[in-house]
DNA sequence: GATCCATATATTGCATACAATTTAAATGTT
DNA sequence: AACATTTAAATTGTATGCAATATATGGATC
């Protein structure tokens, strides 16, 4: 992808790679081979091999014994449980935030929502896509349960897999300002409008996607390097 | 461990590893050479390897680099994020099961509550601890959401962990019957009872812990190969 | 032209070898 | 004896090589 400057460690290989998948630079169903991402980072093969596997692990990635790893095409089902997931677990990192966030905490949420509007405003669809889930992310470390920081750190780039799947090709990203609404919610420390808030922000996500049409979205191969 | 039949996968190696730190056969700190491993599992330690990177990402495994893999000795603080996790999870995970779960599942419920029982009778302390856990675990299972199973199969095992370290040493591991009452509920489908239980059995366990005496319980290696 | 089979190529799975680093032991000094 | 310093052993980090497997290619047959 780009010139190592220090030789990359396994967690950073996984990041790129992951980074990659939620900018839909690497689509649903993409083959992963070896060899190939050994020379684009610069490492051997041995490595990549422990990041696929950790990306395994999150389920980021799928690996096909004796023939590869291919990223992830969640299945409708899976993608309901994960929103599911999301659904139960967003409410409680809210309250957690709101519990413990300090200035430098809302500070940062404020950077973000920053960055958010200039990747709107510049039209980056792919920086808007990563953006809007990592805001999710940044949530869940703020609110200081590293286990609940972790899922997320995997439902996220799910997120993203699955809006790739099964959202309309040129939807906008997120809906409009909704995080910015949450981020007020919270600094204004009223629970309930912020837990109401990241709820219908789920909603709103989940019901963009097309989980009933099982439309067999194939990989446009000429876009990829175009 | 013990002699390959077949040639162990990753993931497999990775389980004997999960399944020992539940039984409390590898204490909380000990260090894992990855040699060691290699030669007991009878693969080289290039798939060792990839094993702990997968237990490090799960948490059960720290580690520090170039100085190896060790088990992980989870602070007062992440076992009561650990917790709170638990509590936020599993009842959502008694909700989904009392929906789903079919007569096979609770069939296979009984089973794990004989096979409980009939530990306990033994007195084998450690099979009761293991499947102390591994009840949790087939809740997840039955729930049949994949991403609350993942993650309870990582709690689960970090729970026994935190056990190891801040319970007295010969507190009966699970307070008597809990389990079966909650799988009654279960079975009539009373699911504020079925709750209600759950986040009392957590707390039950929780309240056992001494979280507040930092006591450095060290590793009592003689006991080990005694 | 489609289907089958054989061969060749590409790719994965795994163990091993070697360099880098840490840990332990040995030696010397105060 | 306690401490610092050097030397040796053990262990980790990484790349590479080779066997096993899968995929692709190129006829041969119908």
């Amino acid at each position: 992808m780009d010139a190592p400057i220090t030789k990359l460690g396994v967690e950073q290989i996984a990041e790129r790679i992951t980074d990659a998948v939620m900018e839909h630079r690497l689509p649903p169903g993409i083959k992963l081979v070896e060899e190939k991402l050994a020379s684009a980072f610069g490492v051997s093969r041995t490595k990549i091999r422990q990041a696929l596997t950790l990306l395994a692990k999150e389920g980021l990635v799928t690996l096909h014994p004796n023939r590869g790893a291919f990223v992830t095409r969640p299945s409708a089902a899976e993608a309901r449980d994960l929103f599911a997931t999301r659904r139960l677990v967003e409410p409680e990192i809210v309250r957690n935030v709101i519990k413990r966030a300090c200035p430098e905490d809302l500070a940062r949420l404020s950077a973000h929502l920053e960055e958010e509007a200039e990747a709107r405003q510049q039209g980056d669809r792919r920086r808007i896509i990563r953006l809007s889930g990592q805001f999710h992310m940044l949530l869940a470390r703020i609110s200081g349960n590293g286990f609940i920081e972790k899922l997320m750190a995997e439902l996220c780039p799910l997120t993203c897999l699955i809006i790739a799947l099964y959202d309309e090709p040129q939807t906008p990203a997120c809906p409009e300002d909704e995080h910015r609404e949450i981020v007020e919610a919270i600094a204004q420390r009223d629970e309930a409008r912020a837990i109401s808030l990241m709820l219908h922000h789920l909603q709103h996500i989940e019901q963009a996607l097309h989980l009933d049409s099982p439309k067999t979205r194939d990989i446009h191969w000429e876009a990829l390097y175009g």
